[in-house]
DNA sequence: CCATTAACGACTTTATGTATCCATAATAAC
DNA sequence: GTTATTATGGATACATAAAGTCGTTAATGG
């Protein structure tokens, strides 16, 4: 049970589209060459990323990705949740209904990670980003 | 992003054993044919809950385990992190230092889930029991 | 001794994640 | 319009982990 390396790409590219010159699209090339991983397989991520609306791409000659909402507004669970998706870590093949107890505790429990994310957003990480 | 099937076989095993009669050990053919799960493929899940110190093995006839705690002092965590280990869910490759907030956000939310697992104990299950 | 039952290791199969290459489409710049 | 640039998508290869099986060994009660 871990988030995919997946995740820890996204996460460090989100990164660097917060700290960028705004409205200033960020290429797939540059932020590949940054993270050390190719480009075509970060792009798969970044089109997550589109998808789920986080973040903005561009074709064409000076295109790329840029944030599409204000970085208060960009939790740790989006990004996560556009990776890794919205399914729920613990699924019974069974499934008694809602009186079973098992599923109910650790159903509850993942809320508590993810209301945690939530309320984490990317701007708190804008803060630092000297180091990285 | 999901625990494995694993844990889910052992929650339920140890969701019957909570319930079995004290002091009498419950086999691992019984176990598995409610199941619906091989022995041999359940057993290495209870070796794990043995090492664990979660329940106890007797050997030979009318063998079989038992818990070896009471049940108010088994959680959820501890059975979880029987089986799926205890390694932190997001670990970067790179690893700046304490100081990165990437890593301080999720492994924090990890910690939340884990709190609430750990104070959810398998006494709260033997409650019900009378549907499984 | 003998039947029973857990424990261990080797193995196969299956699924998922990781990663690359190539073709295609869309856009901006000229 | 043409061309260079950039994102998108599909196909494919590879690695790793999960899921499950089989055979053997070891310990215990009768
Ligand atoms: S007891 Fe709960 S978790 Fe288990 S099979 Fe039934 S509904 Fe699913
Ligand atoms: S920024 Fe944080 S999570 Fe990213 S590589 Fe550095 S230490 Fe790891």
């Amino acid at each position: 049970m871990k988030y995919s390396q997946a995740t820890d790409y996204a996460l460090h590219a989100m990164l660097h589209l917060v700290t960028a010159v705004p409205n200033k699209p960020v290429g797939v090339q540059l932020l590949a060459e940054k993270l050390g991983v190719s480009q075509t397989y970060l792009s798969k991520m970044m089109t997550k990323l589109v998808k789920a609306g986080l973040i903005q791409s561009a074709p064409g000659a000076n295109g790329g990705y840029r944030l599409r909402r204000k970085q208060e507004e960009i939790s740790f669970l989006d990004i996560i949740h556009a990776i890794e998706g919205t399914a729920s870590l613990f699924e019974c093949s069974v499934n008694h209904g809602s009186e079973c107890l098992i599923q109910q505790v650790v159903v509850d429990a993942e809320r508590q990670m993810e209301q945690y994310l939530e309320n984490k957003k990317i701007a708190d990480l804008a803060k630092l980003m000297k180091t990285e």
